[in-house]
DNA sequence: TACACTATTGATAACGAATCTCATTACCGC
DNA sequence: GCGGTAATGAGATTCGTTATCAATAGTGTA
């Protein structure tokens, strides 16, 4: 049985406020900087939830997972300012077909892929 | 200055001989295995430089840095068996045009992009 | 070839992210 | 309310990686 918490909806609305991608230590470090008592194991576990279920896209960057709130359900790609982590979300269909093709060419089965853009962002780019 | 070790050319060596992406521990492991006494930190330094170098290609994977011996100076992708770790290096010119061109578009310079797929290999696809 | 300089090595300590443990808490169907 | 139990949280633990630093060995010079 699944059950809701405040800290479930703590951990997702702080990451729904959140710009950009954020690790999950920082993001438990603003929710006890706002003067919450959550653990940081729990923020690990709600952050797992959100991303198994759609809810949070995940990337690993320097050894460490972020996580951002994405509309639930819908397959699409980042491009990820590398200064400031501001993350627009990208559709990329060419990519979707030309990803599964490259995999049933070589045999490959069960294909998922893993597609980000890094670079920066107009802000960073100017300074 | 920089000076060749055997320890070097023996990590070159066994990233040359393994199949597929490996850690650095077990690319540690392995070369302690046949007999070696290259330590830990001298497998991680000679990764990076490999890396840094175009030498070899990397990849995070469940919070560990994976490296494999590639192409010098040539831009792929991998794709990548889930299972047995099995890469086939994939040209993706189609790919570079398109995270070259969605940058642009919302105004991003300086694009990078990480592009790889995973998958199940005809060998494990058929167990 | 011998020497001196210094880049490199390696054992280990330190670090940080993530997970596990387990007693305590509090959600939720009844 | 009440009781069963999922969820929590503080801290310990695991694991990958990096930093430290004395000892070693590669390399240009004489």
């Amino acid at each position: 049985m699944k059950r809701n918490t405040w800290q479930r909806e703590a951990v997702r609305d702080a990451l729904t406020d959140s710009e950009g991608f954020v690790s999950a230590q920082s993001l438990h470090g603003a929710l006890r900087d706002a003067g919450s008592s959550i653990g940081l194991a729990t923020v690990y576990r709600a952050l797992a939830d959100l991303a198994g279920a759609g809810d949070a896209d995940s990337l690993q960057q320097d050894g460490e997972s972020l996580f951002r709130a994405c509309t639930p359900d819908s397959h699409h790609h980042h491009l990820i300012c590398r200064e400031c982590g501001t993350t627009v979300e990208i559709k990329a269909d060419a990519v979707e077909q030309w990803a599964k093709n490259v995999a049933t060419e070589h045999g490959f089965t069960q294909p998922h892929h893993i597609v980000d853009v890094f670079g920066l962002c107009p802000a960073c780019s100017s300074t």
